[in-house]
This record gives C-alpha cells, structure tokens and sequence, in this order.
DNA sequence: CATTAGGAGATAT
DNA sequence: ATATCTCCTAATG
C-alpha cells in the first residue's frame, strides 16, 4: 500500500543516497554512537506508551513515570484533584502504531569501536578513559542479572542490521520493529526502537530498510563502509537527541548550551536528569556550580558527587555539548527571532513549536489549531509548574498545597518560563510579579499572613 | 540590592 | 474589554 504521507510542512529527508537530512561527521557519529548506547531510556518522553494512555490514577507521590510523560512534553499534569476550572484537560494522543516500546534491561559495555576517529574536536574534556561513557550497572535501567554485558562492534551491528532488513522485507506491512532477538545490541536496539523519528519526519515505517547494505567485500577497510546505513540511522538518532534537548530545555527554562546555565540551571539540571533515569537523587549542593564549571568537571568528578548517577550525567553532558558543539539551533539561542521563512527551507523545520501544537491541538479534541498555550493565565501557569514539583520545584513550590500558600524559589527562571509561554521575551520578574499582584484586586491570590518574600497564596477557588 | 506595592498607559487577543 | 505587559516611583528589609 503506496501511502502518500502529507508532509505538513516538512519534507522527509530525501530517500537519495548522496544527502543525509542531518550533516553528520563520521566523528560526530562515533561521538553519538558511543553515548547513544547507553542513554536513553527508549523514547522516553515524546508519546505516551500504548499502556499508558489515560491519566494517572489518584496521583500517588512516585507514580512519576506518566507524569514525566506529561511534565516533559509540557503537558499540564493532570490534577490530582477533581477539575481545574478553565484549565484545559489533556488527553493523551492515542499511541501511535509505531510506538512500540518497553522498558527493556539495558546493558551495554563499551568497547572502542574500529572506526578511528581521527579526533573529535571537542573542546571539552573528554573522558580520561577515552571510553567517554563507561555505563554502570547501578542504574535502575540495567537489569538485575550483570551477566549479559557484551561488546558492541560495528561488525555486529551491521550484521543485525542485515537481519533486520531481511525481516523487514518480509513484512514490510507491519509497522512495527521486531527486534525481540537480539537483546543486547542496545545501539541498534534503541535507535530502531525508537521510531518516533520517523513517524516525525513522515517517514515509512521502514524506509531505512532500503538502503542497500553492501557487506564487506572489501576486507581490511572495514571503516570505510560502515558509515552507510548505520549512518543514516544514526544521524536519525541524533535528530531524536535534538528534540530531546530541546524539549528538556523548554521544559526547564534553561539554555541548551550548557556553558551559559546559572547555578540554579545547573541545579535544575541535574535534578531533571537524575528523575529522568529515575537515579538516585544527590543533594543538590553538591552541583553548587555554573554552567562553565560543570562543563570542566570530568567524569570522575562526576562520580564522586554522585557515585551511583555520574556517570549517567557525565554522558548526558556530553550529549548536550555536543548539542551546542554542533550549534543546534533552537528558539533558545538569545531572543527569538520570529522569522517565519528561514532560508533553509524545510529541511526538519518541525521541531519544537510542531511538538508544541501538537500538544495544543491534542488539548483541544484535534479541532482548533494552536489557541491553547498562548491564552494561559497566570495564575494558570503557576500551577502548571506548581504540579510537576520533581521538575520545577527548585523554581516554584508549595509550601502550604492545601491553602494554595507557594513560594518562588527562582523568580528569574519562573520568569523565563512564563516570558516563553506568552511569547515575551522581555519578560522578568518585575512584570511578573506586577502581573500577581494584579490578582490582589481581583480576588484570585491574596497577600500572606505574614509577608514573605516570593511568597504568595492563592484564594479559595482557585488554589485547588 | 532585590523585592514589594500600586498607578498609569500601551498592547495583544 | 480583559488580561496582561511595560514602565515607573516609592517604600521596605
């Protein structure tokens, strides 16, 4: 079945061989290669897993799975209480076909592949073992039996890719990826699993079957033909660590280039990773640091700050250097330019404000386009940030829930968050808080009992 | 110095 | 017209 897929404003990247949608270094590729392998928990914000798609239940503190899923998609988490007045309730999109994911065991030990990376210019410090992610088995996504840890090769992933592309073809129909052989093969495993890329880049299911694969005729330049296929599917991986980026730092607030965050966006940071891997948390002092020191701390100082979690973060960090390395464009990079027709055209415009709609529209029943997000009020928005605590709480928190008593930790990112939300981007405390204090009149927060700063209460309709 | 308080005009939806 | 946004002055801890 021939489907023509409407490209809703983005062209697929061209199934021809000579062009790649994301420019890709053979450098940049082994960079992603040797961390992909161990990050990411298989898509684990974009779409809601086929198991997952209504709310949480009662909201029992550490259900958080699902309200990661919702917290990093921007979704408003669903309020554990009855109904949030004007709040617009979500409904989760219907998983998609092609989501077929499960939280699998993820063992992977490194071992330097045979591409030879002539130096990856990175002006970073890499790991000393040169291994840059030497993943631990402490973190809750390996699996309790230690025993299956294996070595990754190109040449294996080649040949398993082959396989795949065998099975492929034989039912090339069903949309899903069977990669329920091979358990241990992560790289191959998470990339293919993860096929949210293609869903978001209107791509067939399994376009990146067709790529012919040559096996290695030629014998000893092995290096030079692993780049085809695996490339490809790397360089989708990589457009998936974009958006994950990208999203994290809308969710956040913060910058994607890591050497710009504050101290508090460190903090934020590393608290959102650690939740995110569901790690072990570490006192948020001992990452008591700017962007640029955190930047400089090698794994080993990553280790020791947070011995079950370091490396995890290292990893991670390395992710996002080489975001700003690679100079991954995002709405974040200083004020946003509104340019609607960039010169570039249409090569993977639909990252972050297509995610965005589709979460607007998704609220609204699929019918109105956008109006959701822009219309928030206030007060609203506090909440909002106010119900992913695990997210948000070194920004704003309760203190007092059930008399709507909060206080604002970090007013310049809640300020941040709230400018990027109404689309100001000069926004700042000083209006914010000019905006609450708006609320006095109309009955909607109230001064505390005692003034405090940065601390307000909201009254009696609207706090729960 | 950051925050609070509130007036007043401008602006976006 | 409402809900801020923006700017500003004055007070406070």
């Amino acid at each position: 079945m021939p489907q023509t897929v409407p490209r809703s404003g983005c062209s697929p990247p061209s199934a021809s061989q000579g062009e790649r949608a994301v420019p890709t270094s053979p450098a940049d590729i082994h960079h992603l290669l040797r961390l992909l392998g161990a990050e990411s928990p298989p898509e684990p914000m974009l779409h809601s897993p086929p198991t997952h798609t209504k709310p949480p239940p009662p909201y029992p503190e550490d259900n958080n799975y699902l309200e990661r899923i919702y917290d990093f998609e921007g979704f408003p988490t669903p309020s554990p209480s009855s109904d949030e007045g004007s709040i617009p309730t979500v409904a989760l999109q219907p998983s998609s076909p092609y989501n077929s994911f499960q939280y699998s065991p993820i063992f992977i030990k490194e071992e330097p592949n045979r591409l030879t990376v002539p130096g990856f210019a990175s002006p970073y410090p890499l790991s000393p073992s040169g291994s840059c992610v030497s993943y631990s088995s402490n973190n809750q996504y390996s699996s309790p039996v230690p025993q299956q840890e294996e070595y990754i090769n190109i040449e294996d992933l080649l040949k398993e890719n082959q396989i795949l592309q065998d099975s492929i073809q034989q039912n090339y129909i069903t949309p899903k990826i069977e990669v329920e052989e091979p358990r241990d093969h992560i790289l191959l495993r998470s990339a293919l699993e993860d096929t949210t890329f293609q869903k978001r880049l209107n791509l067939r299911p399994f376009e990146l079957g067709s790529v012919k694969m040559e096996e290695s005729s030629g014998g000893p330049g092995e290096e030079a033909l692993v780049a085809p296929d695996i490339d490809r599917v790397l360089s989708m991986a990589i457009e998936q660590s974009k958006r994950d980026v990208d999203n994290t730092c809308t969710v956040l607030g913060i910058s994607p280039d890591p050497m710009q965050w504050s101290s508090s966006d460190v903090k934020a940071w590393v608290m959102f990773t650690l939740r995110h891997f569901n790690l072990p948390m570490v006192p948020s002092e001992y990452f008591a640091m700017d962007g640029t020191a955190l930047v400089a701390l090698t794994e080993e100082e990553f280790n020791q700050r947070a011995p079950q979690a370091g490396s995890t973060l290292y990893a991670q960090l390395e992710i996002w250097k080489a975001a700003r390395h690679e100079g991954w464009r995002s709405q974040w990079t200083e004020q946003r330019a509104p340019t609607p027709a960039p010169p570039a055209p249409a090569t993977d415009d639909m990252s972050d404000d297509d995610a965005e709609s589709i979460v607007a529209n998704v609220s609204q029943g699929g019918g109105k386009v956008k109006t959701g997000s822009t219309h928030i009020h206030l007060w609203q928005f506090l909440k909002e940030l106010l119900a992913s605590p695990h997210i948000h709480g070194s920004a704003i928190r309760w203190l007092d829930r059930s008399n709507g008593v909060f206080k604002i930790e970090d007013s310049v990112r809640v300020a941040r968050l709230w400018g990027k939300r109404k689309n100001r981007p000069a926004m700042n405390y000083d209006k914010l808080s000019r905006s609450i204090r708006q609320y006095y009149k109309k009955g909607i927060m109230k001064k505390t009992e005692r003034s405090q700063r940065l601390v307000y209460q909201f009254c009696h309709p609207y706090c729960l």
